[in-house]
RNA sequence: GGCUCCUUGGUCAAGCGGUUAAGACAUCGCCCUUUCACGGCGGUAACACGAGUUCGAUUCUCGUAGGAGUCACCA
């Protein structure tokens, strides 16, 4: 039995987006789940689309997520070069076997006469106005070094049909098919032909793609055929939508890999979600690790319908990776983030420890905690709880006391300070919570802030909680 | 417009002739609690529509509607 090859083949124009991701997932998986092999092949035909360093960008994420292919530009293989402009002399000997056995023909057609032709169905077909030059005209014109495109001669009447494994068997009239070209003026192939010709020769038996290419598969079976070729498998996946009318693409601004890593989201999580969307385990799995994936994937799960791009459950994703870090991996990857913004005065671990549980992405750090360095006045009704029966009365008769109980620690942590704030409730035979919830808001200023009143006067440091105490109290009046 | 494909709650999604139509995110409520978050428990919420086949359709067939893709010297 011949081995699976699948291969992945983006075209080098800037960051790899999600759905390009999602694509070479699905074909890494497959091909892993069956003993096969993983192929990247930039496709880079367009010299105009060309973007730099989005090679690099490729390379650097797919081995980022795991996604090592076997064979590829920086990693070599049996079947290279594995970038196409560099394969770019063999085409032009394929489309000339094909114009020999009368599958392709050159045209010397002016775009002034293409643009002239008639369109149907609103859109305009070549009329293969080349297909019946005379040989001799042609070759007298070659020689005299007209420029030429060559074109696939396609059947005018009956079928193709093919098996999709998601979609099914599609069936397509052969004269919906144009005679498309193969080989531009420019002498450089077309993606079409290129991809065709490459496929099969890098082995390729198992190709898995958008379905947008759906409907133009019958052109690259016909192609396969005129070979003698065998025609290798196919698998086309629904695509990812930002909404229901609009496909994720990095035209719009949508999210790449990298913007979402830029957001504070784990790779782990990345893979997970977007493994999901479009495909199922159907078992109720939902958080995956890589060889979890491995294990469960099967095309038999993969969507026939498209599916929206869901933020907001990536991020409960997300923040389940979070929580599985111990604190010392938390503590590393938070890092950068805290590093970077105010966070960096305060004290990393007491920092890390509050926000893990209450984070889904790395990015909503700085902002959780900005009451660390900003307080100023506030509203005094914050002081109203109706559970702990508290309000600015009893808050301006207990506060005064918090601030001696806490002037009065010597062991400035937690523990300690927590102590502090339940003996003073004991004093006073009142709830912990009359104590409580006032110390917090005097030292925030806030309703709702990661941490209790204790452990933020921990991190805040007794000078400035001390502070903050008496500036509450005056504002009390 | 022609052709191709798609259609289960707001979202992801199981289901592949007979189910009280799973589960997850989100949302709402309760519990826990040093506020928030975490965690636990529970609620609201779906088979686009119309025919047909069948004893019986979410499931099969055909229409309708809606959506997507495609119809390049772009990939």
């Amino acid at each position: 039995m011949t081995q699976l090859r699948t291969r992945f083949a983006p075209s080098p124009t800037g960051y790899l987006h999600i759905g390009g991701l999602r694509t070479a997932l699905y074909s890494y998986l497959y091909a892993k789940k069956n003993n096969g092999k993983f192929i990247l092949r930039i496709e880079d035909t367009d010299q105009g689309r060309y973007v730099d360093g989005a090679v690099e960008i490729i390379y650097r994420t797919l081995h980022e997520t795991g996604l090592n292919y076997d064979e590829g530009p920086d990693v070599g293989g049996d079947y290279g070069p594995y970038i196409q402009s560099q394969r770019a002399n063999q085409y032009m000997h394929y489309a000339k076997q094909l114009v020999q056995s009368g599958h392709a023909y050159y045209c010397f057609c002016t775009e002034e006469r293409l643009e002239s032709l008639p369109s149907v169905n609103g859109a305009r077909r070549y009329d293969k106005h080349c297909l019946h030059l005379d040989k001799s005209e042609v070759e007298r014109r070659l020689a005299n070094g007209e420029k030429f495109v060559i074109r696939q001669n396609m059947p005018t009447e009956g079928s193709t049909t093919y098996h999709d494994a998601v979609y099914g068997d599609i069936t397509i009239d052969n004269s919906e098919l144009e005679d498309q070209i193969l080989i531009k003026s420019d002498g450089m192939p077309t993606y079409n032909f290129a991809n065709v010709i490459d496929d099969h020769l890098m082995g390729i038996n198992c190709v898995m793609r958008g379905i947008e290419y759906l409907s133009s598969t019958p052109k690259y079976n016909l192609l396969y055929d005129a070979f003698g070729w065998e025609r290798p498998m196919y698998i086309h996946m629904p695509p990812i939508m930002k909404d229901a009318q609009h496909k994720l693409s990095k035209r719009n601004g949508d999210a790449s890999y990298e913007d979402l890593i830029k957001k504070g989201f784990v790779k782990d999580a990345i893979i997970n979600y977007i493994a999901l969307l479009g495909w199922s385990p159907k078992d109720d799995s939902e958080k995956m690790s890589f060889d979890e994936l491995l294990a469960k994937f099967d095309i038999s799960g993969i969507n026939k319908s498209p599916s929206i791009f869901d933020p907001l459950k990536l991020a409960w994703l997300n923040s389940l990776y979070i929580k599985e870090m111990t604190p010392e991996q938390f503590e590393e990857y938070a890092a950068p983030w805290l590093e970077n913004c105010y966070l960096k005065d305060f004290d990393r671990h007491l920092v890390c420890k509050l926000i893990q549980s209450r984070i889904e992405t790395f990015g909503e750090i700085a902002d959780k905690l900005r009451f660390l360095v900003e307080f100023g006045a506030f509203d005094n009704d914050l002081y109203v709880n109706q559970k702990q029966k508290t309000d600015a009365d009893t808050a301006r008769e207990i506060l005064p006391a918090v601030r001696d109980k806490f002037a009065a620690v010597n062991v400035w942590d937690n523990e300690h300070l927590y102590g502090a704030l339940v003996e003073l409730a004991q004093e006073r035979g009142v709830k912990n919570g009359k104590v409580l919830w006032p110390a917090r808001i005097a030292l925030t200023g806030l309703a709702a802030t990661p941490g209790g009143a204790s452990e933020i006067a921990e991190l805040l440091g007794k000078p400035e909680t001390l502070r903050r105490l008496d500036m509450a109290v005056a504002q009390l009046g």
